[in-house]
DNA sequence: TCAACCTTGACACGACTCTGATAGGGTTGG
DNA sequence: CCAACCCTATCAGAGTCGTGTCAAGGTTGA
């Protein structure tokens, strides 16, 4: 059976990271492949097709590294993911009021009241 | 008729961020605030709500704001949405086989050829 | 009028990100 | 055996982020 796996180098000189960048890229839980028995990192076609899709994700939508790890962790937690939509239904219409999250509908209520007391701190 | 808006100074002291940092989130674009005739910023519900739904997502979630631009700019721009999509999609499942969207497969097909030819560069 | 706000613009700083380079040492294969 | 690879760990440097502060000037309201 033929070789499945490329070593650092080999992957490297297919998918245009850098080593060194590769070695980050793990240590970051972006791109995570399997290891030898020696410890040699062993990247096959799934690692190949992810490095693939970040470099893409970087060169076309001028992405960082932090905010894929950001869409990971979105993924992973489901609270955060909650939290973050509910922000973001506070920024999408200025003026239609359309039925909003129920913790976002006390917060109006707190700062409707805040904004009748007399300014005082 | 009882006043609506809250200028810099206001909402600062209401919602905890410096009159410094509101002005970095509306640079940001991720509170902006309408203007007065004369150019001051105000704040008025929405934006406050918007305030402490971001101060909670850094305190709770340590997100940082590139993050939240970054979901800002995922609802925003569909293309980027699914590239991030497709990257996601080459994540999640180590062994099992399911349907992934039509271009990673034949990049997938790509990279099954070149692991087949002799390594050289 | 005048104090207390507001505006934009700029400099500055610590912390972090991304990336290369280098050092010391283990693995592999001809 | 030994060249060519791999490993971890560390330093370094340019760039960005988040934030404070200061300067020069406009607005507001008693």
């Amino acid at each position: 059976m033929m070789q499945r796996w490329l070593t650092i180098g080999e992957a490297s000189r297919r998918c245009g990271w850098s080593p060194r960048m590769l070695r980050y890229l793990e240590q970051e839980g972006l791109v995570v492949p399997g290891r030898s028995e020696s410890g040699y990192r062993r990247y096959g076609i799934r690692e190949l097709n992810q490095l693939n899709a970040l470099a893409e994700l970087r060169a076309r939508f001028d992405v960082e590294l932090a905010e894929v790890e950001f869409a990971l962790r979105l993924r992973r937690e489901p609270a955060l993911s909650a939290a973050v939509e509910t922000w973001l239904a506070g920024t999408s219409v200025p003026e239609a009021e359309q039925p909003a999250p129920a913790w976002v509908e006390w917060e109006q209520l707190k700062h409707e009241r805040l904004l009748a007391t007399p300014t005082a701190a």
